[in-house]
DNA sequence: ATAATCTTTCCAATGATGGGAAGGTCAAGG
DNA sequence: CCTTGACCTTCCCATCATTGGAAAGATTAT
């Protein structure tokens, strides 16, 4: 199996693929005399699950914990657990943090007429000395790139 | 004023408020002989400001739009309004893709007995051949390296 | 005078992904 | 047999916001 069709199969870009091969989250397949990748019904396997887990937003570094600890047959389930439980724990502080945003930024919203004059609640918001925006948590979250 | 007090009085850091300049976010400020950099209680206003937005999730594009409606006086509030509520739609955007990995993952998790044995439905749900997981959305969100 | 604490510029790294160039390879059809 | 198109290879660069550090110069305090 070439690359391309490795991508296909697994849902994984062949981009990522080189990608996840070179920092050694998956192990370097075999290649052709041409240097052509060849991938095998298991590294497809292992390809989605490691699609699963990413859709499931673990980083890489969780990933190669979890590939460690799906090979590794005599591990304890609550070793995955903990991994599980942690990553749900950011989740939920992400989605609080979010929500927190979300609700400052309704309230501004909600309060500006939104027609054709200048004056502004939300703008006057960020402007003025109204102390910190707080949002508990900790807000400076990396959302701006987020596709 | 100098960097480091503009930055305690803005609570932005010397390095992005350095960025910020190089990226025509802000004006470059007078230099004193020796090029340091001084900033006025406008600046600090105007740093003050993108902390604010920045603290709102707003990318560095939509702050240099939400700058300029600022300092334009006869914008209408319209205008403003409508990049807070793309804002916000975008924020729910997310917030709903979390939601939906933190119900899988918990689902997952609840399944799991988490103890010394090895069966895992965690790992088994990444593994097998379950469908794709399917968060409606399209869950390819970067959140793995949000601090 | 000297040490500590600024400041400057420049260069690099992060994480996950995409884009593209330059060149080699393979399969199908003329 | 040769061309064409669709692959593959490696390599470098860009993204986005932010942090880190090094080397050198300036200011402040002791």
């Amino acid at each position: 199996m070439n690359i391309g069709e490795a991508s296909k199969a697994s849902g994984v870009s062949t981009k990522m693929i080189r990608y996840y091969e070179q920092i050694k989250l998956i192990t370097p397949p075999l290649r052709t005399e041409a240097s052509y990748r060849t991938y095998t019904d298991n590294d497809i396997h292992t390809l989605r699950f490691i699609r699963r887990a990413r859709d499931l937003g673990f980083s890489v570094e969780q990933m190669k914990t979890l590939l460690a600890l799906w090979r590794d047959r005599s591990r304890a389930s609550a070793d995955v657990k903990v991994i599980a439980l942690e990553h749900i724990a950011e989740l939920e502080r992400k989605a609080a943090a979010i929500a927190a945003m979300t609700k400052t930024l309704k309230h501004l919203a909600s309060n500006c007429h939104g027609d054709d004059r200048p004056d502004c609640p939300i703008i006057d918001g960020f402007a003025e000395t109204l102390g910190e925006i707080d949002h508990g948590i900790g807000a400076k979250f990396g959302l701006a790139g987020v596709k």
